[in-house]
DNA sequence: ATTGAATTGTTTAATATTAAACTATATGGG
DNA sequence: CCCATATAGTTTAATATTAAACAATTCAAT
């Protein structure tokens, strides 16, 4: 990790965070997305379910804010998951343009099945920092992540 | 961000720490990409030719476990940037079964067009951290990153 | 020396993802 | 009401990425 950018001392520090954060989240991912492909579930499919599984019904548009990825890919994510059964699509009575993602029971039992391991795969990867530094890492990250808005399309 | 599961605080630590170092990547990727499509160029290759230019020539494998891609990949990125004429294929003498990347001409003006204002984007986004906080980020991104081989092939 | 295992790069087929154009619906100002 | 604009979802075409099978080369242990 690290750069051999030969930039002033600002540059360096502000790359460097950067360099580390992004390894650090690809490699946790790359580590995570092997025990999920077993599952049979894309990183998209299984972040899709697990919304629906914890915050109830949402229409397509809140998956795409949620997972920040385009409407179109959660039209296909959508897609696959209503063929395998796992979901079903449920046409908005107040606002008819609007399609809620409703799990189904099939679909539940599928995040009980996933999640624990997951989060238990987790905790485990996470367990290289302390509990305080797990709090100070998310602290940061939030003020990264927040500096600005992201209501709007993931890639407009 | 956060998460709504009930779990136990040592669960909802280390998937709160999770999410938010996952989202504030992607984040700050999106709006990172951006920029580099702008100038024509994927993340893989803009990756792979930043490397070669601060790091040198390196054989594809290299390239490979430096932006955690599988090796089909980086012969993708290898091929095109190859076809615009921005680095060449040399033969490894001693292993020759090693290609190595070397940047033209062309490829080194690319970087140098490029690089700056990305960094200077970087370097705006990081902003939202003060210098003692990007350096605790490193630290903490380092840590969690490391805590495992990663020399093998980005995804076994 | 020889053979078997490991490594490098390539190819192929499948999936994921995006951007852009499109349809249908909603909303707000004349 | 009517139209302009915005929003939700869909489709399409292109690119990115992966896993897996493969060829060529190296290396190590006999």
């Amino acid at each position: 990790m690290g750069t051999r950018y030969p930039g002033s001392p600002k540059e360096v520090r502000a790359l460097n965070a950067f360099i580390a954060l992004s390894r650090a989240a690809e490699s946790l991912h790359a580590r995570l997305n092997r025990s999920l492909e077993e599952a049979g579930l894309s990183v998209g499919q299984f972040g899709t379910l697990e919304a629906l599984y914890h915050l109830g019904p949402l229409c397509q548009r809140d998956v795409s804010r949620k997972l920040l990825r385009t409407g179109g890919n959660v039209v296909m994510i959508a897609d696959n998951l209503e063929k395998r059964g796992l979901l079903r699509r449920v046409r908005g009575e107040k606002d008819r343009r609007q399609i809620r993602l409703h799990l189904t029971e099939k679909g539940r039992a599928k995040v009980r099945s996933v999640f624990p391991p997951h989060l238990a795969r987790i905790v485990a990867l996470m367990e290289a920092l302390s509990s305080s530094e797990q709090e100070e890492l998310r602290r940061l990250c939030r003020t990264l992540g927040l500096q600005q808005d992201r209501t709007k399309e993931a890639h407009p």
